[in-house]
RNA sequence: GCCGGCGUAGCUCAGUGGUAGAGCAGCUGAUUCGUAAUCAGCAGGUCGGUGGUUCAAUCCCACUCGCCGGCUCCA
């Protein structure tokens, strides 16, 4: 199996090269030499330990050799990868999962290799095992992976020919594995990886030895199909995860810790705010009062946006004749996530998926002219998407949702424009929730679209040069608009770095075109409107799901369900109490008082696990100088006030939507 | 939808082929208390649902509903 050096490549060898370090060292270097051997003798000082390196800005294994260098230049420039930057992380992780995947092997020699890359925080291998792992077999698994690293096996790394690659494989009856070679090129020179008794295909690079991966844990088991489809057998995917160092790991787990503080889920029930039960049925949320308060200071804030912004409000029915959605083409291209229809005295109704067919027909409602665009019809539309029950999750993914939802009409001419506006609502929008950062998505024409080519191109560039305009960064999405026309996404992260997908703006030159929209010009003669849809939140039930991970269910003043708590110590400051409540409630707050018998610890205790922001503590102190003793949740002791400084540092806080 | 796990009191969870327990919450009483849990008593469950095996099922089997982790998909 050893490939043969040609005659060539090692006289070759033995020739020197000059390499440059960053730091702009020259040394000189046998063609031959390890990458490995570079870093020795350069003695770089590199502050962190030296996963690869990229050689002439390809990134290679240091077990690799200079002369595989791409490019053959002289000098050949070096630069170090390190764990802390996402290559090195890469090949660190993947490492990792062939070192599994050797575990896996020499305990379950039956088992089929499938495929095992990096991915965000972890690694992951499949496996065809045809049975699924248990908690034992990942424990077992970590044990033997930690006889592998102890080994400390070198990553050697071997090129073959295409049909040698096949047979070895096919010796070792690794169908998934003949299956990928099969499909690269034919003149492809395949790569196999080699540590110690196993060899694995792969395109590498990897680390030196078993021994670099310091610190790892198998975290889940779980099903996938191979190749991501449906129609293909059932694998079994082991996700890992592994870090240079054992505080890293510990690190990484307790953030998988602090996520699972944080699930929308459990605080939805500790705290009290929505519901999702059997007897109402799957993806569909009840509202308990104080989500359903928070649900309604958000859509305030939206409303008073909206109509600051030019918005005009309209309301919809959640049901309409299936013709409606003929004529809209959702019943070509949506079919799949709508609902059956009703049928009603002989006439077929659809429960709405989306809101614009609606919107639409009150554009219709009257000869538009030039003069009356742009239009903007927005809607707290609730609508209705069958969700495969296996996608379901909390408020993320549901079956019913409201959307933040909005159509635009325009001229051709002010696409642009109203894209710009939209991005400046967005931005302010996101801002007072606390979300300074997001990734933008371009998603461009899919593979099932109405409209013509030359029209998608069109709304492409119009979403395009806003963006640029506004100097955001986006990246292109291929094939992943929706099939009425492209889309900027805007995905969210959070306080711990995730992401979420809310905003999108889909422009559509379809549905006009559907629905015979038109508008009368300068010129006398019908036009064609544009149209706009976009929703900034997204779907009110996902984005209160999102904001509840993002406060760790701590929902700034302004947003509160109880902003505080009026707390006397014993039942003789009951009268003050009492008075206290009713002059901040007169205020215009939130208040809650608690009088039951109880010590105060326990009340502070339970104000701070219902994440009340203020806690009001009256004892006969207070009562004898009319003051308050104020604690906030944090623990902070904002000390004694009188009512009325505290009545306007609360008024601060929430004209100030504070976060 | 698919693979796997799970479903026991309002919540978090023990448990067994002979019809169930704990802590918290609830109710009652006592305690009048200064910044994250006062004490005692009481009450609370057709063990997700349907069917089967069995003298006997919460436990075993089948089906079904739902939840969780993934796959795929999306606001």
């Amino acid at each position: 199996m050893t490939p043969q050096k040609s005659v060539k490549e090692t006289a070759a060898s033995l020739q020197e090269v000059t390499v440059r370090f960053p730091d702009g060292t020259e040394l000189r270097f046998a063609k031959g030499a390890l990458l490995s051997e570079l870093l020795t003798r350069a003695n770089p000082r590199w502050a962190e330990p030296t996963v690869a390196l990229k050689v002439n800005g390809t990134v290679m294994g240091l077990g690799q050799r200079l002369l595989e260098a791409p490019g053959g230049t002289d000098p050949v420039l070096i630069e170090p990868i390190f764990f802390s930057s996402p290559e090195g992380q890469e090949v660190y992780r993947h490492s990792s999962a062939h070192i599994m995947a050797q575990a896996v092997k020499e305990l379950y020699p039956n088992a089929k290799l499938a495929i095992g890359p990096p991915i965000e925080d972890g690694f992951y291998y499949d496996f065809d095992l045809g049975r699924p792992f248990t908690p034992e077999d990942l424990e077992k698994i970590e044990r033997k992976m930690k006889e592998i690293i102890a080994s400390r096996y070198p990553f050697e790394r071997k090129a073959l020919s295409k049909k040698d690659a096949i047979r070895f494989f096919e010796e070792k009856d690794e169908r998934y594995k003949v299956e990928l070679i099969r499909e690269l090129p034919e003149d492809e020179i395949v790569t196999v990886y080699e540590q110690g008794p196993f060899t694995d295909l792969c395109r590498g690079p990897h680390v030196v030895s078993t021994q670099q991966i310091a610190a790892f844990k198998l975290l889940t088991a779980a099903g996938a199909y191979w190749r991501g489809d449906e129609r293909n057998p059932m694998l079994q995917r082991i996700y890992g995860t592994s870090f240079p160092t054992q505080e890293a790991l510990e690190a990484h787990l307790k953030r998988l810790e602090e996520i699972k503080r944080r699930d929308h889920r459990r605080l939805g029930k500790d705290l009290d705010l929505y519901n999702m039960i059997d007897e109402i049925g799957p993806g569909l949320v009840i509202w308990h009062p104080k989500g359903a308060l928070i649900r309604k200071l958000i859509e305030d804030f939206w409303r008073e946006q909206h109509l600051r912004h030019g918005y005009d409000f309209v309301y919809s029915p959640h049901i309409a004749r299936l013709d409606l959605w003929k004529q809209s083409g959702h019943l070509d291209f949506y079919r799949e996530n709508m609902y059956a229809p009703i049928s009603i005295e002989g006439i077929e109704y659809e429960l709405k998926p989306m809101n614009c067919p609606f919107h639409i027909m009150i554009y219709k409602s009257h000869l538009r002219s030039y003069r009356d665009l742009p239009l903007r019809f927005a809607e707290l539309g609730t609508v209705y998407r069958y969700e495969r029950s296996g996608v379901l999750h909390g408020l993320m993914r549901v079956r019913g949702f409201t959307q933040d939802d909005a159509h635009l009409f325009c001229r051709p001419d002010q696409i642009e424009q109203e894209i710009l506006k939209v991005l400046d609502l967005t931005v302010f929008t996101l801002k007072t929730f606390g979300f300074d950062e997001y990734e933008i998505y371009v998603s461009t024409r899919p593979e099932k679209a109405v409209g013509s080519a030359e029209n998608w191109e069109r709304a492409t560039a119009a979403l395009e040069a806003a963006l640029r305009t506004k100097n955001m960064a986006y990246r292109i999405d291929p094939g992943e608009g929706v099939f009425y026309g492209p889309k900027i996404d805007l995905k969210i992260k959070d306080v711990l770095g995730r992401s979420w997908q809310c905003t999108t703006v889909q422009v559509d030159f379809n549905l006009p075109e559907r629905f015979h929209l038109s508008y009368i010009g300068e010129d006398g003669k019908e036009h064609q409107p544009i149209m706009i849809h976009r929703a900034l939140m997204g779907s009110i039930e996902r984005f209160f799901g999102v904001l509840i991970e993002h406060y760790a269910g701590a929902f700034p003043l302004w947003l509160a369900p109880v902003q505080m708590k009026v707390m006397p110590i014993t039942d003789r400051q009951h009268a003050y109490a009492h008075d206290v409540a009713e002059a901040l409630t007169a205020a215009g707050f939130r208040v809650e008082t608690d009088a039951r018998n109880e010590k105060i610890g326990l009340k502070i205790r339970e104000a701070e696990m219902a994440k009340t922001p203020y806690m009001v503590i009256l004892g006969a102190r207070e009562v004898q100088g009319r003051k308050l003793s104020v604690r906030k949740r944090s623990g902070e002791n904002v000390g004694e006030l009188e009512i009325p400084s505290f009545i306007e540092r609360l008024n601060n806080e929430v004209s100030n939507k504070s976060v």
